[in-house]
DNA sequence: AAACGAGGTTCATATAATGAACCAGTGGAC
DNA sequence: GTCCACTGGTTCATTATATGAACCTCGTTT
């Protein structure tokens, strides 16, 4: 392993619960020599990528992160920060991967990454704005914002389905709730017939939902298995897909979409 | 140099003006070779530091920035973050140096630091908020921020000098307009007789004005000099404090704290 | 086709990273 | 007070790792 790579794991050390270590907490951690974690720290410190209490001592992330992430927020546009992220997720999903934001109770397409090693897969056909109520997403971000949000979209016909009326409050609240529960949402041919589809919402810097992520895949290829699985593959992915975009998710959120196990190696 | 500080050297080529770069290029700008660039650039991309365009190949700042500088904002509180970098101001200058925050139209102390270097200094007494009017920082607030703040102050009178009535909008105006241009803000004896000050805006990471940064000495310690020198030191440290902070500094206010040559260099 | 510059790789060499042992300071325990 | 167990930090011979000239392979330009 390179020298840059094993002193960049240092500030993977540092996490919410764990914001400032000492030189000793830095070698526990990491098992490497005294010495060895010493020149890292320092060299990221140096650099800006780590900052010293002067009082006690203790290792903190430093102010070089805040320039450049803030840089990178300026510079690169919001598609080319999803977009590693979520090419991956659809090629090991093998399906239809598709961010939204949300403009008002539109969904707009902010990047969408398909596949083509299934002879039958749901192809993005810009369908165009489908109603909020109609969506895996559009329940995600409901479920995952103040319920407030709610009451507002019920007061616009446009997110009801397509030649129906406006939806149950009650029945809508249940499914909500289990769907925070759950922490994703779910579509079984409601839009359209043979597509199911699974969605998360994104989160923004204050932790509000203002974006989505879906996997779209054709009902014929599974029951709840297939669901399963593709569940959990968004979930895993849903942290990385809202720091990409400069968001954080909420701790609740977090501990619902990574298990104890998981959550323990990171 | 170690290989560390020589791979972080890399982050900081990127910049506003070449958000990506390929490998030639970063090859070009730091005149190492190109099997080790390249190596260190493999390196920062593998831990997220930096991304690869999959169709351009060219890299730009990675989302690993963003999640850490999301950790920092959350766990480091916003004393520790300007911290450091006042606290190397106020060495090198000598003086007191201050950094307020805007309540309404109130300045309230993030957090100062004195020197004890000269008999003669100005202390911090914690002489109560300051009105808006009566300080530099106040001033150098209103410089800075859209012209309807201006008015929403001077509807204020807790904002006007103790004791008198309501500026006059237009002398303001003209002031606020070479304070812009100048890049800093002063005062000689108008708060306290003795106690001249230089003062320049902090901005957010919208780029608003939302705080202060300024350093007080006696008015007895000299003149135009006296004050140039502080308000070149003042300027130099400007990006550092609202990058510090999480914030961003306009364009336009950067090209005035740091003149062409300087700014060449980072 | 030839020439160029792009990104990326190889492998002997040289340089920089490593870690056991070493200070020095601090906060209990007794 | 002394001792002990911790800190954070440093030194220097040893060793592992970083380095760079030369190489490969593409895609453009000439």
């Amino acid at each position: 392993m390179s020298t840059i790579s094993k002193a960049l794991q240092l500030l993977d050390l540092f996490s919410d619960s764990q914001p400032q270590m000492g030189l000793s907490d830095a070698q526990r951690l990491t098992g490497r020599d005294k010495a060895t974690v010493h020149r890292h720290l320092s060299a990221l410190e140096e650099a800006g990528y780590l900052e010293q209490d002067p009082s006690t001592r203790a290792y903190r992330l430093g102010p070089a992160l805040t320039r450049l992430a803030g840089m990178r927020a300026r510079t690169v546009p919001e598609v080319e920060m999803v977009r590693t992220v979520i090419d991956k997720l659809s090629r090991t999903a093998g399906e239809l991967v598709h961010v939204s934001r949300l403009q008002g109770f539109d969904l707009v397409d902010v990047y969408h990454a398909e596949q083509h090693d299934h002879p039958v897969r749901v192809s993005f056909d810009a369908y165009g704005l489908p109603p909020l109520f109609a969506t895996s997403s559009g329940k995600a971000y409901l479920a995952f914002s103040p319920g407030g949000v709610l009451d507002l979209a019920l007061a616009d016909p446009r997110t009801w389905l397509p030649g129906s009326d406006a939806p149950d409050k009650g029945t809508l609240l249940t499914e909500l709730e289990s769907i925070a529960k759950r922490g994703y949402a779910r579509n079984r041919d409601a839009l359209r017939l043979g597509v199911s589809s699974v969605a998360i919402p994104v989160f923004d810097a204050a932790a509000r939902a203002t974006a989505t992520c879906s996997i779209a895949y054709p009902t014929s290829r599974g029951g709840a298995a297939a669901e399963d699985h593709l569940a959990r593959l968004l979930m895993a992915h849903g942290r990385d897909i809202t720091e990409a975009m400069g968001g954080a998710v909420p701790p609740d959120v977090q501990s619902i979409w990574t298990p104890s196990r998981e959550r323990a190696a990171s």
